[in-house]
Order: structure tokens, then C-alpha cells, then sequence
DNA sequence: ACATTACCCTACTAAAACAGTAGATTTTGC
DNA sequence: GCAAAATCTACTGTTTTAGTAGGGTAATGT
């Protein structure tokens, strides 16, 4: 399960890639349109700036827009800003790797496993952009 | 990321798919073995047995063991029952299916995306079993 | 019968993560 | 200079996680 932040942050994306190219959008606007609490957005927004995926402008007539297209942005990266790591365990994550203290990685079962399923969803994320989360 | 309790619940399974048909095994030996504290380790094998994966014998000489050979149960089963949806977000779950308040799925982007991913994880979950958590 | 062994159960807790809120500040366009 | 809008700092209540403590109960070998 993805985090209630991620979802929020994924389905804003989503209404800014429809409005590319239209000029900075409010986050007022976003908060409304995809029901999300305003406050709430307004942090999930900065740390997609902070990370580059958007840009912003204050004062009158500002607001936030995508950095680049948004067919030139993963999904992957998306994820690892807001979520974490796209892997189920530390020690399968490529991004986020630690070593697994109690265990033999060479050796465990599990961590077969889990590369397999880290490399399907890997699969599926790094090929969709942000233009295929926008609503019919 | 999988919780920790998902970790040692598919290590222990793990160990006592190794140890199938040669009788019951100490809590204490799994814990030891594979580094698990042992009152946690306790609560989870008490969840599986719950839920059928486990059975149990008292006294001495007892222990746990897989209720059935350990190619039959897949990992699909004992994620939800341990960890839960295997989806990323309720509005794709299978099993654990909740409509999603704020947005209409006929037309949501997400929501198609998420159920690649869903698909791509039950494909590989679904097939592997306990049996392939052996450690080499 | 009885001690031993081992499963079963309840309650508690510290720490972290989650899901926000409140309010002040800075920047910008006009 | 004023109003609009993003930005920053800090806080808060709730839930989940990852256990721990301590005992209760049930089965077994002798």
C-alpha cells in the first residue's frame, strides 16, 4: 500500500500534466479538483519542487507547474521522491540498498523473490510517465 | 516495503518448508536459527496457524509445521494474511477492495497503472510458494 | 500423578510514521 | 504599497510498528 501523501501527490501530478504549457496553476485550484486538504498539498508540492519534478511561481498569477514534459518524467522517479523505495525489502532496493544484517543475501530464498516482483513493478513504473496519470 | 513482521513470518515459513514431514520444530529453534525474537516470533506463527497456513502441537516433543506441503501454499496467501492487500491502493485490491471516495475509477488514471502493477505482483506472488523460500 | 515442555493469551510501551494544522514570512505583479 | 500566492517553521493528534512482560493453559513422557 501506498501512502495517503503519494496518492495525493500522484493524482496532482496527474491535473498538472492535463494543464501543460497552460501557465502556473494555484494549489488552491488542485486542492479542489482533486479533493485534497489544501495544507497538506502544499507540502507534498514543495518536495516535488525541492526534487525537480516542478517548478512554482510566487505572487499574483503564480502557482506550480511541471519542470519538464510530462511524458519525460517516471513514474520510478515519482515514487522514490514521495514514497521511498520501489522494492519490498531494503536489501532488493537499487536506490536504497542496505545490507541485510541478519541474513546470507547469497543464499536466501526470499531475496530471489523479491528481486523478481522489484524488477515487474520496476517494469511498469519506469515506462509510465506522468502523462498516463491523466483522468479520461 | 514489506513490515518486519512480513520478513520474519516468510523466513520462518522459510525454515520449516526445509524441515517439512520430519516433525514438529521449536519456536526457539526457528527464532535462533533465523534471528527472530522469540515472543515476536510467537504472535506470527500463531497468526499463520490461524489462518490455516500453521498447525501446532503441545507438550513435549511439540512444536509447529506446515499444515500442508510447502508447494501448495503460495505467497500470494500468506502476504494478505500477514501483511495484507497486495495492491498499492484498496481502489485496485482483489481482496480488500474499497471504492475510492474522491475520484470516479471508469476515468482515473491511476487507478489503470496501479492495476498493472497489482497484476504483475500476483502473477509472480501467486505462483511461488513456500517452498521456494528455502534458503540454498 | 506430576513435572516438564511448549503453545496460547492479555496487556503494556517506546518510538516512529502518518496525516494533517496553524501561523508567520517572503516574493511577485500591478 | 497592496494584495495574491508560494514558502517556511513548528506543532499536534492518531495510528502503526516492533516489540516486551508475565503469566495461563494444555499436552506429553515417565
Amino acid at each position: 500500500m501506498i501512502s495517503q501523501k503519494t496518492k495525493y501527490g500522484l493524482k496532482a501530478l496527474g491535473y498538472l500534466a492535463a494543464l501543460y504549457g497552460k501557465g502556473p496553476v494555484l494549489i488552491a485550484e488542485i486542492a479542489q479538483k482533486k479533493k485534497i486538504p489544501i495544507k497538506f498539498l502544499e507540502t507534498i508540492l514543495l518536495q516535488l519542487k525541492q526534487n525537480q519534478i516542478l517548478d512554482s511561481k510566487k505572487g499574483k498569477g503564480g502557482g506550480y507547474f511541471l519542470m519538464s514534459s510530462p511524458k519525460k518524467t517516471s513514474l520510478a522517479a515519482v515514487y522514490r521522491i514521495i514514497e521511498g523505495p520501489i522494492a519490498m525489502l531494503p536489501c532488493v532496493s537499487l536506490n536504497f540498498y542496505q545490507r541485510c544484517k541478519d541474513c546470507n543475501e547469497k543464499h536466501c530464498g526470499l531475496n530471489k523473490i523479491l528481486i523478481q516482483t522489484r524488477d515487474a513493478n520496476l517494469k511498469i513504473l519506469e515506462k509510465k510517465t506522468i502523462y498516463d496519470l491523466i483522468d479520461e
